[in-house]
DNA sequence: TTCATCTATTTCGTATACGAACAAACTCAC
DNA sequence: GTGAGTTTGTTCGTATACGAAATAGATGAA
């Protein structure tokens, strides 16, 4: 006789625990806003993506990213270069030390994923994924034809 | 030979497109953003609540609460009152058609939920919840630990 | 009483994010 | 080619959120 858990409200419990934290910690060691080392983690994996790219794997409007990258752009973490054939592209490479940040962070992440997941089994971490994933993908389409 | 899903940028992910559409919603439907929302489910159930009590809840600054106040009391939607015996204290009422928009929005939450939830059983509910759970609590104390 | 200290809230400065509106570059039908 | 419409990114105005510092009230020890 346990009623449903409200979804709703824990993740947003959940995300805003964990995104502070680990704003705050990267803003400590590094100076950097989460969104802006999840830009470097992104470029280190695949540089010369275009601007749009990496606001859509970022979950993040162009218009937001515009701005982060100009200040990025100011620190000399990242270089905005143009797309060969199309004068519209902007593509993002690497500069400066940003290398250097991501391998320093990114063993930090693995291990506060792992330590997160330690408590669940595979089984419950496969059901957990799958959860993540469904909600990602069909928050937009539940929320928006819920009546009026 | 399954790897252990990146919890980090699953919540993200998860949230990301959870919060924006039911923020896209709620400003459409009531002119609020979600978190203005949150304020008004929150004193529906009780009244009277501190502004600190309140920004527990929500797991908000109380910095960043006093604005939204501000911006909520101009509208008419909330009425902040005085502690009886304490004078910092500042106990926050729901005022105008406030209720009004609560009774509206929160059978419409719930249909939300259950609708995210429908592709899980019980069990797979709890194991959801528990981690949820789990990452609220034990964020910032494991971010924190990590060797720098 | 009175001064130091603690607590609740507000103010301040800055970063982040959104959507709308815009500009520039491309595509395609003709 | 030319003009309509699309795509890509930037600019603009506003709201949200944070942390640090300031304010105002409460509490307690001397």
């Amino acid at each position: 006789m346990t009623r449903p858990p409200k979804v709703f409200f824990l993740v947003h419990k959940a995300h805003t625990a964990l995104i502070r934290a680990v704003d705050r910690r990267s803003r400590r060691d590094a100076g950097l806003s989460m969104t802006q080392q999840g830009v470097l983690f992104l470029l280190e994996r695949q540089e010369g993506l275009t601007l749009g790219e990496v606001a859509d794997a970022l979950s993040l409007g162009k218009s937001s990213l515009s701005g982060l990258i100009d200040r990025m752009e100011e620190r000399g973490l990242v270089r905005r270069g143009s797309g060969e054939g199309d004068g519209r592209i902007v593509r993002l490479f690497l500069a400066g030390d940003a290398r250097a940040l991501v391998a320093k962070s990114r063993p930090m992440v693995s291990g506060w994923n792992a330590t997160l997941l330690a408590p669940f089994d595979a089984a419950e971490q496969k059901v957990i994924a799958r959860f993540l994933t469904h909600v990602a993908e069909y928050a937009e389409e539940i929320v928006e034809e819920g009546a009026t």
